[in-house]
DNA sequence: ACATCACATACGAAATTTCATATGTGATGT
DNA sequence: ACATCACATATGAAATTTCGTATGTGATGT
């Protein structure tokens, strides 16, 4: 995940490069079905580092797929409302035909908050 | 590409992985459009070596995402007939929404053939 | 039987990705 | 000013992926 030229159109192999590992695809999978959710949020989902988490997030950023939004000490993510719609497609296709990949990580989020 | 542990369900992170790369994605994408290739089809439209299409359209194979039958000497790929929905409505739009992404690689398909 | 064509696979080397650990930064509370 | 919380980033080690080269295998033709 390293060649993500920055504010260039998204390639399709940039994007699937994004997809192709745990914590990533579960994340983006989880905001396309919660819409946003900060960095506590994801630890507490994936039960997951926070320098892990933190890590996929800024590659998830730097390709332009996540938008970040600071709200006092929270800082929250959401699908990037510039997505190409075959990007936002291809996520949101994945998170409905594959619900047990990422109940349980939902499971965990609703039960506490940070 | 190691863990394709065969004959299981297709778990979403397998099939982002095989789409992670640059041979397989346009391997993928060319196959949605074409139907049916054989391998030097595509050494020829992507201009590599046979060893390296030969060793990426293994992978493919061992995560159930192609389909090869023998006719004499050649073998052609076809995208697999068991392939879930979600999937190979991802590749179908992936395919249709980045024409210029394979379009150099089609465009040297139809000039000769082995 | 032998040569050749189309393709598959084995083996290290090199590149890339991922991770744990440690440290840095901005915001909030006292 | 200081401590703390939520999060980001740097660094080097470890695991994984990718690739070139060499070699193996099945089918066809002579």
């Amino acid at each position: 995940m390293s060649t993500c030229s920055d504010s260039a159109q998204l390639q399709p192999l940039t994007f699937f490069k994004c997809l192709s590992e745990d914590t990533r695809l579960k994340t983006l999978l989880m905001l396309s079905q919660k819409g946003e959710l900060c960095v506590c949020d994801l630890t507490d989902a994936l039960q997951l580092s926070q320098p892990k988490i933190s890590r996929h997030l800024a590659d998830l950023r730097k390709c332009g797929l996540v938008l970040d939004t600071r709200k006092g000490k929270w800082v929250y993510y959401q699908l990037h409302p510039d997505l190409p719609t075959w990007a936002l497609e291809v996520i949101k296709n994945t998170a409905i035909h594959n619900n047990e990949y990422i109940s349980e990580a939902l499971a965990n989020l609703s039960r506490e908050n940070c």
